[in-house]
DNA sequence: TTAAGACCTGAAGT
DNA sequence: AACTTCAGGTCTT
């Protein structure tokens, strides 16, 4: 067993761990206790005691908690540089927004939530995951991301107990639409299906969107099934390093018609584009996340 | 190129 | 207790 600690002062801006891996842009953690991912946005706040969440990447598991003044780690392997990688602690949060624009929706969500971190997903978990978040609870697309590790992931054992990795591209797309179905994934079984199928064939994979323009990348991600231009930027923001991808859903065209209206070019594109730019440019994604949860837990 | 409709499912709201 | 609406949209016509 490995294991290791972060010091919080050591991360520039803090580390909110619950409200950055419960509020719905990663699909990959999991809390331990029997309370996890009950419906509402948690924070450390709300949190009597710190609890572990896991996560299985590439076959490793890893577990994480937040102590009075550390995140500490146990793992199947040394995870130091895996954690840094997958909870962005490398970002400095302060000079992050100390860019960002002056707006009094950014400065109230970066004052509620101080410490939430983007993350960095593996791929093709992420190009999954946010293929079932359509029409979904964020509590919902929890289960259907579990249902689907526990189904076709390899099993892992880790201090006497059992883990599953989320499935690869083989493994998903050796199932059928009917078996996915069957797990509750609604119409978005066969989308599913299908691009599991078109990145195991090597016709695709999410990470050749890399290295090309912010809105290229996108343009080839809506290539897979199930993908179109909100999903994509969700692939481009939470996994791809993308920090000025804002994904255009109904909550940000919320803001967009009770905050900003003059950003409202009546189409995708355009309009995220407008966003962007009122939202600094090249950190428009964070800012984004930070708003988005703000209005969320504002009830 | 733009615009309605359909689409699984279950929790939450009448 | 039934019935309608809605949930981090996408695809089809």
């Amino acid at each position: 067993m490995h294991s290791g600690r972060f010091p919080l002062a050591d991360l520039a801006g803090g580390l909110d761990l619950a409200a950055t891996l419960e509020s719905g842009q990663s699909y990959l953690w999991r809390r331990e206790d029997g309370d996890a991912y009950a419906g509402d946005v948690t924070t450390d706040r709300d949190l009597d005691d710190a609890p572990w969440y896991y996560a299985v990447p590439d076959g490793e598991v890893v577990r994480v908690r937040k102590t009075e003044d550390a995140l500490v780690w146990e793992s199947t392997e040394d995870a130091h540089d895996r954690l840094v990688r997958l909870l962005r602690l490398d970002d400095d949060l302060d000079a992050i927004f100390a860019d960002a624009p002056a707006l009094d929706l950014v400065d109230d969500a970066r004052g509620a939530f101080p410490g939430l971190r983007l993350v960095r997903d593996p791929a093709f978990g992420c190009l999954i995951s946010f293929i079932c978040s359509t029409q979904m609870r964020v509590e919902r697309i929890h289960e259907m991301v579990s249902s689907l590790a526990r189904a076709y992931g390899d099993a892992v054992s880790f201090q006497g107990e059992t883990y599953h990795a989320f499935p690869t591209p083989d493994q998903l797309a050796a199932t059928t639409e009917g078996d996915l179905r069957d797990l509750g994934l609604g119409y978005r079984a066969p989308y599913v299906q299908r691009t599991a199928e078109m990145v195991a064939a090597g016709d695709a994979h999410p990470e050749d969107a890399l290295g090309r323009e912010y809105e290229a990348a996108r343009e080839y991600l809506t290539r897979f099934v199930g993908v179109g231009d909100k999903v994509a930027d969700c692939i481009l923001l939470f996994s791809l390093g993308y920090l000025e991808a804002i994904p255009l859903d109904t909550w940000m065209q919320t803001v967009v018609a009770d905050h900003y209206p003059d950003c409202e070019r009546g189409n995708y594109t355009e309009t995220s584009r407008a966003l962007r730019e009122r939202f600094g440019g090249e950190y428009a994604g964070y800012v984004q996340t930070y708003v988005f949860h703000h209005l969320r837990t504002a009830e």
